[in-house]
DNA sequence: AACCTCGTCCTACTTACGTCA
DNA sequence: GCTGACGTAAGTAGGACGAGG
């Protein structure tokens, strides 16, 4: 099946959600030219393509410049009007991702010449291009949820450990016959900042004289479980 | 200088097709 | 063969920005 045959198609594509009401910003109907201008049906400037958005008269301009290769095939063969989908093959998806890795975006000149490469019009070029970018920020976007999940998991489980250490200080203040037990009050280190108490021995009066000299601030971000 | 329009590019959201389990 | 989930190409709306009038 050639280009000619497929741009000499005029396709009326019907978006469902759009017939469903479903799409706010859809209008019911869309009319989606393959291969052909508005200019090219119209024969001429200024007729309907007034009427068309932006993006719509760039796509068509961008359409004009490649059409060298076929890569849609034409759903009039079955008298259906859905649109058909390109799929990309293995080198031309491992050109795209090599050259996303170098830059995200695509200045027009790097975009022509990656269509011309890839034998694609360049508007493909910039759909793949806007859908990877969206790919990535989703993906990046995962996994600041994942490690905010985790964060959040480690904040829990602190919390739920210092209430628990402040029931059981409590209870020991409470109870005058444990006294009897402890050592000294003079070797005790309670720790200013989580309160804490040390044990007797040299790292933890350093670590309780640390604590006193400088407060330590808790990051769970760069350190989840650093809490004393 | 301030404004308006136009063209372009982008993101966000959505639709619909192809594939696979 | 049918079906639902998923990945992804492509459509659409709207915002930002620069150029030119």
């Amino acid at each position: 099946m050639g280009v000619e045959e497929e741009s000499c198609q005029t396709r009326l594509v019907l978006g469902l959600g759009s017939i469903r009401g479903e799409s706010k910003k859809s209008p019911p109907l869309t009319l989606s030219l393959f291969g052909e201008t508005i200019d090219d049906l119209c024969g001429g400037q200024d007729s309907a393509a007034s009427s068309l958005s932006n993006a719509s008269v760039k796509r068509e301009r961008d359409e004009e410049v490649d059409d060298t290769e076929d890569h849609r095939v034409s759903s009039d063969d079955d008298g259906s009007n859905g649109r058909k989908k390109l799929r990309l093959n293995k080198a031309q998806s491992a050109l795209l991702e090599e050259s996303f890795k170098h830059h995200s975006t695509l200045n027009p000149k790097q975009k022509q010449e990656l269509a011309r490469k890839l034998k694609l019009r360049p508007r493909q070029v910039e759909v793949w291009f806007q859908n990877r970018r969206a790919r990535t920020k989703l993906k990046q976007t995962e996994l600041d949820c994942e490690l905010l999940k985790r964060c959040c998991e480690s904040l829990t489980d602190e919390n739920r450990r210092l209430h628990k250490e402040l029931h059981d200080l409590k209870a020991l203040k409470l109870a005058p016959p444990l006294y009897m037990h402890l050592p000294p009050a003079a070797t005790l280190a309670i720790c200013p900042t989580c309160e804490r108490i040390g044990g007797t021995t040299a790292s933890s009066e350093k670590a309780a004289k640390t604590s006193f000299a400088k407060p330590h601030f808790y990051n769970p971000f760069t350190n989840p479980s650093a809490a004393c």
